[in-house]
DNA sequence: CTGGGGATGGGGCCC
DNA sequence: GGGGCCCCATCCCCA
């Protein structure tokens, strides 16, 4: 239900609408200036800009590398690497701001390497394979994309040996650097057409300590305005500018048709591949339908489907969600569910049940607040909501504590709070036995990385134990033999198992992932497959384990009998984590 | 990292 | 069927 949080926090619908942004200057005692964001705009920006690096428009920059030549844009690069920036005298203090280059030879980073370095410049996402880690280690060095060259080192585990440095040697590696520059730009502003043939071969690995941050920061993958979609949807048109026209010139006297490669074309998609979102992925933008679908989906993955690539999930919603609704009845959750007709929403196509709901649930997708309270100001979407608001406004607090004077503005606050009184922590960790009062901590002590501690509570299982009989298998036992499944089972007992595999270091094997990142890179499959399936094309594994990922995801969280007491789930993660121990065990027997 | 408060969206029941 | 009210699950934020 969850998957997409991490990708796709809260649409904030009032904000980027025309019509919405009306309401916002419309709003009391808002006078003055007022801020709009519009948080998609830096992604935008770089998603055009990659479009018009993928088509050739307005590339000033051609990089070579052993003959591969790419096609690029210096004030993107000049923001990603140091050594551009140095190199084009854009940086702070620096010279003529801009130098004349067209041409840069960077034969001592591998085509791959730069190829994935230039992906990452322009959407954010590093996509190599894993045995190429330590060519774009190096490149990144070179270059001085600071962020790439940590990361890398942070999976090769080189982290100390880089930090082992001296001073001396990055001061060394510095000049070096500074050379290089000084250099490359003493040839080109000779000769531009020299600079085509001429080869860096003095190239010296440098490690520069630069401060360089992710030019696209973490923003929230919200709908695109109206606007910037109808922009996004026309095609380019446009004539190549007299720069470009000379450029393609220059690259065909050179020999050399015009390459834009594609990220783990080719060669490199034999090993497996190693895939990293640095931030959120860009790989393509969504439609404001399926922005909304995966803004729904942020509750529920399989019912937000508007698009093609989900037709089969949204042909399935009317019995998921009638199942669901009916196990829920079936598993004795109380309530009895009252006939009525479930609505589908025309945006997202999901089921809304309850009479009257609809208009309720149109509210998320068109962002409209009826709700205002007069005394703030604030604008709710439901009156219930705007209710409970002015309860803080009045002081009311309808949820008095039986035990002590706290008083509580919500119900379940207030049930929170009991389970203080009572210290009833009903909520385990089925791995490390630490116990949570409320199920919301549980989860995320378990999405976190907290729960790496060996377990201490309980001694490891025998050996044998389980099999002579001495065990009877119930539950608690079960859980203790789980415990032994060591530290590896229990921080991986809630990732997809090939995710971890990855991390063999054999260059065959499954991506490495981190986990932070199963969910973006499920969205940035998932997008990609939308909009931009040639490239898709080229991930063959990846996509297949992308999508694996996110139905096991979904199999895990859209279980329509599960029920969300507290029994149940330890049931669940325990029969996680015997699937795990089967595993293992297979694995141990081969 | 955890505990606690608050916000948000969906579903059930009732009028 | 529309809407109010309530409960619930989940998430975010802050201390």
């Amino acid at each position: 239900m969850d998957a997409m949080r991490i990708t796709l926090p809260r649409l904030q619908l009032t904000v980027p609408m025309p019509m919405k942004i009306e309401k916002v200057a419309m709003s009391p005692g808002e006078d003055g200036l007022i801020g709009i964001p519009f948080p998609e705009h830096s992604s935008e920006i770089l998603a055009h800009l990659n479009d018009q690096r993928r088509a050739g428009l307005l590339c000033d920059l051609t990089l070579t590398s052993r003959g591969a030549r790419y096609q690029t844009h210096r004030s993107v690069m000049a923001a990603v690497s140091l050594y551009f920036r140095r190199l084009f005298g854009a940086e702070e203090g620096g010279g003529e701001g801009g130098g004349g280059f067209s041409v840069c030879q960077l034969d001592c980073v591998a085509p791959d390497a730069l190829d994935a370095l230039l992906e990452f410049a322009y959407t954010a996402t590093l996509t190599i394979p894993s045995s190429g880690m330590r060519d774009v280690l190096r490149g990144a060095q070179l270059l001085g994309i600071q962020c790439v060259a940590d990361a890398c080192r942070d999976i090769l585990g080189e982290k100390a040996e880089a930090e082992g440095e001296t001073a001396e040697e990055q001061r060394s590696q510095h000049i070096a650097t500074e050379n290089m520059v000084q250099e490359q730009s003493r040839v080109d502003k000779g000769s531009r057409r020299k600079t085509d043939r001429k080869k860096v071969k003095n190239m010296i690995p440098i490690y520069i300590n630069s401060s360089f941050s992710n030019p696209s920061p973490a923003s929230p993958i919200s709908h695109p305005s109206p606007a910037s979609d109808s922009i996004r949807s026309q095609p380019f048109t446009l004539p190549p500018s007299p720069k470009q026209e000379e450029l393609d010139q220059k690259i065909v006297q050179n020999g050399g048709s015009r390459m834009i490669r594609e990220p783990g074309r080719g060669a490199s998609l034999n090993g497996g591949l190693f895939h990293w979102l640095h931030e959120r992925p860009l790989v393509a933008h969504p439609s404001p339908v399926s922005s909304l679908n995966d803004k729904l989906s942020e509750d529920d993955d399989v019912e937000g489907c508007g698009d093609d690539a989900m037709l089969i999930g949204s042909t399935s919603i009317p019995t998921s969600a009638s199942d669901r609704g009916a196990a829920a009845t079936a598993a004795g959750g109380g309530r009895k569910r009252k006939s009525q007709t479930p609505q589908q929403c025309p945006v997202c196509q999901k089921i809304i049940h309850g009479a009257g709901k609809l208009p309720r649930h149109m509210r998320t997708h068109t962002g409209e607040k009826p709700f205002q309270c007069s005394a703030c100001g604030v604008r709710f979407t439901r009156n219930d909501k705007l209710k409970i608001h002015m309860r803080k406004h009045t002081g009311e607090r309808p949820y008095p504590c039986p035990s002590c004077p706290a008083r509580f503005l919500h119900s379940y606050d207030l049930k929170n709070h009991l389970s203080l009184h009572s210290g009833a922590r009903p909520f385990e960790c089925p791995l490390c036995h630490k116990a949570f009062a409320r199920e919301d901590h549980l989860q995320r002590h378990r999405k976190g990385h907290s729960c790496l501690e060996p377990p201490t509570r309980r001694p490891k299982r025998k050996p044998d134990a389980f099999e002579d009989g001495s065990m009877n298998g119930d539950g608690r036992e079960q859980s203790r033999q789980l415990e032994a499944v060591s530290l590896q089972a229990h921080s991986s007992a809630f990732l997809p198992r090939v995710l971890l595999d990855g991390g063999s270091g054999s260059g065959t094997g499954p991506p490495l992932m981190f986990p932070s990142d199963i969910e973006r890179r499920s969205f940035a499959l998932q997008t990609l497959a939308q909009f931009e399936p040639r490239r898709l094309a080229s991930y063959p594994q990846l996509f297949l384990r992308g999508l694996d990922l996110r139905e096991g995801r979904e199999a895990e969280e859209e279980d329509p009998g599960e029920t969300h007491s507290p029994a149940s789930q330890r049931d669940r993660w325990a029969d996680e984590v015997e699937e795990e121990i089967g595993e293992d065990e297979v694995e141990e027997e081969e």
